[in-house]
RNA sequence: CGAUCAAGUUGGGCAAUUGCUCUCCGCUAUAGGCGGGGGGAGGAAAGUCCGAACUCCACAGAGCAAAGCGCCGGAUAACGUCCGGGCAUUAAUUUAUUAAUGACGGAAAGUACCACAGAAAAGAUACCUCCCCGGUGUAAAUCGGAGAAAGGGUGAAAUGGCAGGGUAAGAGCCUACCGCUCUAAAAGUAAUUUUAGAGGUUCCUUUAAAGGAAGUGGCGCUUUAGCGCCAUCAAGGCAAACCCCACUUGGAGAAAGGUCAAAUAGGAAAGUUCCACGCCACGGCGUGGCGAGGCUGCUCGCUUUGAUUAGCUUUCGGGUAGACCGAUCGAGGGUUGAAGUAAUUCAACUCCCAGACAAAUAAUUGCCGUGGCGCUUUUGGCGUCAUUACAAAAUUCGGCUUAUAGACUUGAUCGUCUU
RNA sequence: CGGAACGUAGCGCAGCCCGGUAGCGCACUACCUUGGGGUGGUAGGGGUCGCAGGUUCAAAUCCUGUCGUUCCGA
């Protein structure tokens, strides 16, 4: 596995995933209220790495804005998913996390690039390793 | 030269690193794996307002209803689109041209509506007024009768306009010009245009957009004179009110539709009910072996039992999850030539140019280009800042509409400077 | 992807079909009633009818375009 990929067995595509998710997952937020995500753990020794989603409201932009938004977004977890994968490979679980931007939208931040999303994501996935290490 | 507005064109380029997606080749060997090559958003991809392709359902034929469309001709697979022409309106000036805009058939087929004001809002009218006759009165005036609708007034709109004649006053009552209708000829495929000709009378009846008589004009018959037929100027606005006429349209949409197809439940069919042998009245029965349970510490032995509105096995059909197809080579793009005023069409050569499905085009950086500002300042060079708008395929095309930074082109308006 | 409805006063709604006056309830303001407040009564203010264009003498109403909101279909 490559250290900065992100390909389709990372993402989750299963409609009963996002079902069970949006049911029974834990909810955190960035400190400035940007960024949401839900998320829950898996006791699993095979499969290691995390598996991620990303969504973005309709109420939120146009269809232009939410896939700008979507594309920071993973980026921004691409770019810094080193250490939470890396600590599901020594606690042998699996992750499920679904990203989403809350209070957020086009009408406040017309244009927004990557500095503008990558503080939230580094403190919420480092917020996720902190409470399931209690 | 600058600013603003409107219309149109364009909507930066190259490279590196880290990633994503599709595809081809190779490797591993079947998994959303690894390596290499190649492709990877727009002029509107948007709104979903029209028209088609494609798919399924329905369908003898005709009509009605409903919806849409509406000057004429052409283009097109089709269109509410486009091109050309006509007409109308508006603006400008050159006063007959240019530009822009136009849901641009029918209001003498019928029904409705036209507030307020006004006599009257559409077959019937008369407030002020004009005029004549008669009565009263010195007169002003007023009453009764008859005529008129020119002028005033109301209104968005008042029953063709305007000038002259005419008259008691008036009136297409008469005449000229304009307008309108009809007929004929010419130009044009047609819409339409041009030219020529004709058409404005009087009286009567009557719940009345009618009818009759006379007159005038034309045509035909015929015998000088008559007979017959046709015409003899109003029709307010509104059809983006109902409506009439002409034309078009079957319905639903890729969540269309097709192929493969797990598990569970249910449906249909076949087989089987521990095995072998024998008997049989075909339901079963007997003997031996086998499995399971019981008696027992174990073996032998004895004994019970081997399920029938059911179970099991196999097959079939429908079909869910899921997977695949539909799906990207097409009314396709580019270049050149030909036809046509043009939209567009034809021919030759050439190119392959996104195909996802919780949904791929991103992040960071460099150079060039472009624009602004400053310095230097003839071409130019240097520094600095920005590179930004609108907005992302989702079956595919043809249009329409709307959004758009900067640059460029054209036009209009305003301002400044020079001649 | 396909389909439908709604934008009118601070709030909730009527008027639109069939065009001429924008209205109702709550709220707001003033006054009366009360010793004071509430209740009750009287009077009043407040609306570019989402926006733009068109038809018409006249548009909230008819037509077209556009913006926004909400809902439905697996």
């Amino acid at each position: 596995m490559k250290p900065f990929s992100f390909g389709k067995n990372e993402r989750i595509k299963e409609k009963k995933l996002f079902e069970k998710l949006y049911t029974s997952g834990k909810i955190s937020f960035s400190s400035n209220k940007k960024i949401k995500a839900v998320y829950f753990f898996v006791e699993d020794s095979n499969a290691v790495f995390p598996k991620v989603a990303v969504a973005v409201s309709k109420k939120a932009g146009n269809a232009f804005w939410r896939n700008r938004v979507k594309r920071l977004l993973r980026e921004a977890y691409r770019l810094n998913k080193l250490p939470i994968s890396s600590f599901c490979k020594e606690k042998k679980k699996r992750l499920f996390i679904i990203l989403s931007p809350f209070l957020f939208n086009q009408k406040e931040h017309k244009t927004i690039g990557y500095i503008d999303v990558v503080p939230g994501v580094q403190e919420i996935l480092s917020a996720i390793i902190r409470n399931e290490d209690k």
